[in-house]
DNA sequence: AGCACGCCGACT
DNA sequence: GTCGGCGTGCTC
């Protein structure tokens, strides 16, 4: 065997295989150092995560350029993405590229730019951390959880940077204007509508001591020095990316802290379940300011027909408040006019050519438009069905509530909350108003409509998202929130009426005895194709495996919606204590399963 | 994952 | 003939 230099390299795919490139004799390679290499005929940008004598290829490829002159991963940055391998069942360069603005996914050249980056090589050591315990600061503000923070983030910024994670850029932007004020010249944002170019000179600029603040892509761009992550919000469904490869950001941020030894703060109005078992098991230590004391409403409408115009009871209510001269919020979780198109006259509802969905009105009121596949289709002017009548929007979303309430108050002036009239007695919302508990503004009462629909979703966190839901919104209004229900005996309306935590033990409690995280590891492994029998047995086959193998296992459902894009959709999910074992099963047979038109996916938690 | 290659049934 | 769906194997 020769002593031929050899670079393992990692390609952006779902491979789970480094690949033997030879090296050169006049270049110098290091781990994390971008590569371009040819890859089945193609030309393909790499990174290196190791270097050999030698290699059991016969016929190796050379390197074809080095493409960083810095490393652009520390060896720190592939370990981290090996520890997420094991977390989830996705690969090292699915993990390793995502730590990469999309700048460097192209074959460009990246030069050192400044003498600081060279720190990022020499992988010093920093600061030891300052708290022992990761801390979980809870407040209705956003204003009084960061007065919290900040005295942690200076102490943080003598020995490198801080690291600030937002579930939703709305929020992002309005905590940014308060923590620009302190520490202006140090902030930088980076997030996943951006853009290439100015993600990249956040990333160069975030490199040493700053305060990055971000959405739960930035927790992957994390700089050397990091001393300090906070996750706000840590309870927001947006920090759970669906899809691939799929990962919790609280999860993945708190496996970072353990690797640089950071600190660790959690942060929000009200804990998810998975922090408030820390808290409970003393792993966690809970700080807790100015908790605003909740006046819930719940209003009873079962003995009211579904369905009608606007309820009876909230224009009593929206009458009453008028009167009152106060301002009030009606929400509604689903924008514009309404859910479906259908034809005034025969009734024909239309659906999406490549999904098994109901098409909506698209904004200009043109169109047809798939709400998850965003395909466009033509509106003829007369129905294709009957040839007889009109196509119309139905169904509810916040605009049409908003007509029904215009023709009950004509003279009362009504406007979107997003919008500039601060003097409207009655604004129009969906949950997006949320974001405004970042600013401060208060209103005098909210009137929560649709709770029902979420309730009645087949998924075990629908109570507790519910319930966090109402929770935050009654942060909103000085004098109380209203919540309508069809559907009066459900645990909920009794839990918002007790504390939080309260409601937390319950939820923990019922979590145990099922089995559910955070007291068991959930899988559900999402299968796609276009044959819809053959996906059945496909389906039917894993969730026998997974059975044989003595999980928990249900299935296969159909996911909503069933068909998306052309292709049906199956969901198999399995259950265990033993997350590991879970873990290294489904590896296993979604790897057995894999071939060219069976795309499986997997979320486990 | 992507893609080339090869097999086979369907159809102007 | 040839087009397209789909199984298999390979990538340093």
């Amino acid at each position: 065997m020769s002593k031929l230099a050899v670079a393992k390299v990692i390609l952006p795919i779902a491979l789970d295989r480094e690949f033997d490139y030879s090296i050169p004799e006049n270049y110098t390679v290091h781990k994390g150092n971008r590569v371009l290499v040819d890859f089945n005929r193609k030309k393909r940008v790499g990174i290196v995560v190791g270097k050999r004598e030698g290699s059991k290829i016969v016929k190796l490829k050379p390197l074809l350029d080095i493409l960083d002159t810095s490393t652009v991963l520390s060896q720190e940055h592939i370990k981290f993405g090996q520890s997420l391998c094991e977390k989830y069942p996705y690969t090292l360069g699915e993990f390793l590229f995502m730590m990469l603005p999309s700048y460097f996914k192209k074959p460009r050249k990246f030069t050192s730019l400044t003498k600081e980056d060279s720190s990022m090589a020499k992988e010093k050591k920093h600061k030891p951390k300052v708290e022992g315990m990761p801390i979980f600061v809870k407040g209705d503000a956003f204003a009084d959880r960061y007065q919290v923070w900040k005295e942690y983030i200076q102490k943080a910024l003598r020995g490198g940077s801080v690291l600030i994670c937002f579930p939703q850029i709305s929020y992002l932007k309005a905590a940014k204007s308060y923590i620009e004020k302190d520490f202006e010249e140090k902030v930088c944002v980076i997030h996943s509508t951006m853009g290439e170019k100015t993600v990249f000179d956040s990333w160069k600029r975030s490199r040493q001591s700053s305060i990055i603040l971000g959405t739960r892509v930035a927790a992957f761009y994390y700089p050397q020095d990091l001393n300090l992550i906070i996750v706000d919000e840590e309870s927001s469904p947006y920090y759970l990316q669906e899809e691939k490869p799929f990962h919790h950001l609280r999860d993945v941020a708190f496996m970072l802290s353990k690797l640089k030894g950071s600190d660790f703060i959690l942060s929000g109005d009200f804990p998810s379940l998975e922090a408030y078992k820390l808290i409970k098991d003393k792993r966690v230590s809970l700080i807790e300011v100015n908790k605003k004391q909740a006046n819930i409403k719940v209003i009873n409408e079962s003995t009211h027909r579904k369905g009608q115009a606007l309820s009876p009871l909230l224009a009593e209510l929206l009458r009453k408040s008028v009167e009152d001269k106060k301002r009030a919020v009606v929400i509604y979780n689903r924008k514009g006019f309404g859910a479906i198109i259908a034809c005034n006259v025969c009734g024909y509802i239309y659906k999406c050519q490549h999904c098994s969905t109901f098409l909506k009105l698209s904004a200009d009121g043109k169109a047809g438009i798939c709400p998850y596949c965003n395909h466009q289709s033509n509106l003829p002017p007369l129905c294709t069905k009957c040839k007889n009548g009109y196509i119309v929007s139905r169904g509810l979303g916040i605009e049409r509530i908003g007509l029904f309430i215009k023709r009950i108050f004509p003279e009362v002036k009504i406007s979107n909350w997003n919008k500039k009239d601060q003097d409207s007695a009655i604004v129009l919302a969906t949950s997006g108003i949320l974001s405004v508990l970042y600013g401060g503004e208060v209103f005098d009462r909210g009137f929560v409509l649709g709770i029902d629909s979420a309730l009645s979703r087949l998924d075990y966190e629908a109570t507790f998202n519910a319930f966090t839901y109402i929770s935050r919104l009654s942060l909103l209004f000085k004098e109380s929130l209203f919540v309508f229900t069809h559907n009066i005996d459900h645990y909920l309306f009794r839990a918002i009426k007790q504390s939080w935590q309260e409601f937390y033990e319950e939820e923990l409690a019922l979590r145990k005895e099922l089995n559910l995280p955070p007291y068991g590891t959930l899988a559900k492994i999402t299968m796609r194709e276009k044959n819809e029998n053959r996906l059945l047995k496909h389906a039917n086959q894993l969730y026998n495996k997974l059975s044989k193998q003595g999980f928990d296992v249900y299935g296969p459902l159909k996911e909503k919606p069933f068909k998306l894009r052309d292709k049906y959709r199956y969901t198999v999910i399995a259950k265990s204590k033993k997350d590991t074992a879970l873990r290294e099963a489904i590896n296993q047979d979604i790897k057995g399963l894999r071939s060219s038109y069976l795309k499986v996916a997997a979320l486990i938690r």
